[in-house]
DNA sequence: ACTCGTGAATGAAACGTTTCACGATCTCCA
DNA sequence: TGGAGATCGTGAAACGTTTCATTCACGAGT
């Protein structure tokens, strides 16, 4: 049965002054006597006082902390950005709150109505949705906010990501330049222009070397990006003899998908069945098959948003959206060396 | 320039009621009558009024959140625990709050901190160290504490856990069955009873089979669990003619650096050096060479942490400290296959 | 006509901080 | 001796909720 957690004004009493003082040796020791703030102290110490944050951030009207939505936290790409948000948020003085939205539309506006609630000071997010209304109300209210991994078309916020076009052209160039003629594209959900944009370079590079992309290109979309569902759908063509010499996927978990399915149904990799993937997650250079993979500057992405962020939240008044557009590059390893 | 958000107040005030309704309508909306609902809704529409939940939870006294302080979010493992955690927390009507200490003492300290200062109900964590003088303090003050892959010798809070030994002499069992008699351990910093525990069951399993644990085993002690540590001090081994022709190691990261490490200098795995993992981690299946490993019930251990969480939270009377300990099981794959 | 009961809304107190205008006490120097 | 600063402390107000005792209105029952 535990007692009610002391408050500043049992320290106050116990050490014989007032609460304000209490309050400014908790944060502003330099205003308070030597003598009192050691007697104050002592007396935190001998109450176990911990300071009530909720009514420090009611009093203060604003917090010190940021919101991070990320899609999938089993996905080591978002590890890694959320690691470059932390150094950053770190050096910078505020506490992140990390939220997994695991893909669902409900947990993300759970999430932001929790965030909100909490008069967070601004939020990254990587939305399911980019345009979606309810992000739009919380930037209407006040509340910055930063894509991650995203573009919003209409520019009414900052934004960080890789430039997937570009991604899909080295993929697609590197593929092409090995003879490949029949490439299947596992996608994710072409909604996602991230998707969209790596099928688009895609397409350039093959017409850039002079073949028909309708031709060379099929496309395959898989809803779920992991590499459980990708290696059901893999596995189930290459069962029905795919015709295809090489693969492009999504992301670095799906191509592990395709790599399994692909295996375990008698082809080799590369001989009979190259692959690409995407994010170059730490994994992929431990695969059954090393995989080539397309590496996003990952940390930088993360320390790129968590900045503009923080600029946005400290100048309000004079600060302007940029989006911000890293250049991927392509790691090749055994999975396409012939 | 953000106009302030608007409070409960203003919302009265726009729909001609007291804040005492408003109030009602946000929490018990059965109090209130029909047509004064829905005029306190629409108000609430109308200035985008969102909830401050400082304020709530200052007056409330208490919040509906528990802390949830894992040892490293890029590790699989630890995933797989936060989902098992999560699910139990969204079907009580709780709030995970998830921090990352990345294995440094300040982080976790850090986070107990601000977690008690929020006033969560309880904590469930991997601590670095598990006798810490911090989070004694915190159960002292009245925060229930569940260990979560870990035991507390003194049993004075509850801990989920799995029977290390076990997994150990699992894994002794089927690499001395296989004919090896020398066995290198890469393991974590002893100091950790899960290090120490597996240790134990392999050193058994060798005895068992009437060899010498001594000649048998070697023990590398490494102070990072992670692929890149474990790599650079496996590869320096290799390089240096390890003569061990099996590897146990403490987590199946540190296998895939032993493994890569092996295949860089010339071995054959499991030809010439047959690899033991631990946690199964999904990638375990996907790597060069799969990983025979010793499987955990993850989810399961985050699900039975947060139900002692929260049976001790609503009972803190007649609550009492219970220590769960699952099995391990093994899974065998091209590693130690011959 | 009167109480009584019921359903609905009110308004003030309380939660634990931080802030800030205001005293109190001391030191130093004219 | 008096007065000007400087240095420390004080205490009340304010932050936005929730709660709860109270009031109000109105119809039913005697």
């Amino acid at each position: 049965m535990s007692p009610m957690s002391p408050s500043i004004k049992d320290v106050a009493v116990r050490a014989g002054v007032s609460v304000g003082t209490v309050s400014n040796v908790l944060n502003h020791p330099e205003r308070v006597a030597e003598s009192t703030r050691t007697a104050v102290q002592s007396a935190i110490a001998a109450l176990g006082f911990v300071r009530n944050s909720s009514a420090a951030q009611l009093r203060a009207g604003t917090s010190r902390s940021i919101g991070l939505i990320v899609l999938d936290m089993a996905n080591p790409f978002f590890h890694d950005v959320a690691r470059g948000v932390e150094q950053v948020a770190d050096e910078l003085g505020y506490a992140v709150v990390l939220c997994n939205s695991d893909d669902q539309t409900s947990r993300e506006n759970r999430y932001l109505q929790v965030l909100e609630e909490q008069r967070v000071r601004g939020v990254l997010i990587t939305p399911i949705e980019v345009s979606s209304d309810r992000l739009d109300a919380l930037r209407r209210r006040g509340t910055p906010t930063v894509l991650v991994d995203r573009h919003d078309p209409r520019v009414n916020c900052c934004s960080v990501a890789v430039d997937d076009v570009v991604g899909g052209e080295l993929a697609g160039a590197h593929l092409v330049a090995q003879g490949h003629e029949r490439i299947v594209y596992f996608s994710g959900p072409l909604g996602l222009s991230q998707c969209a944009d790596r099928l688009t370079g895609l397409r350039r590079s093959v017409a850039a070397a002079g073949l028909d992309p309708d031709a060379v290109i099929e496309v395959v979309e898989i809803p779920v990006m992991n590499a459980r569902s990708t290696h059901d759908v893999a596995r189930a063509r290459f069962e029905q003899g795919e015709r295809a010499t090489a693969a492009f996927c999504a992301n670095d978990l799906m191509a592990l998908g395709v790599l399994r399915a692909a295996l375990s149904t008698g082809r080799r990799v590369p001989g009979d069945l190259a692959i690409v993937g995407y994010d170059d997650i730490e994994f992929a250079a431990d695969a059954a098959v090393p995989l080539t993979s397309i590496r996003q500057p990952t940390q930088q992405i993360g320390r790129a948003a968590a900045q503009l962020l923080v600029e946005e939240c400290d100048n309000p008044d004079t600060h302007a959206h940029q989006q911000v557009m890293f250049k991927p590059e392509l790691v090749t390893r055994e999975s396409t060396r012939h």
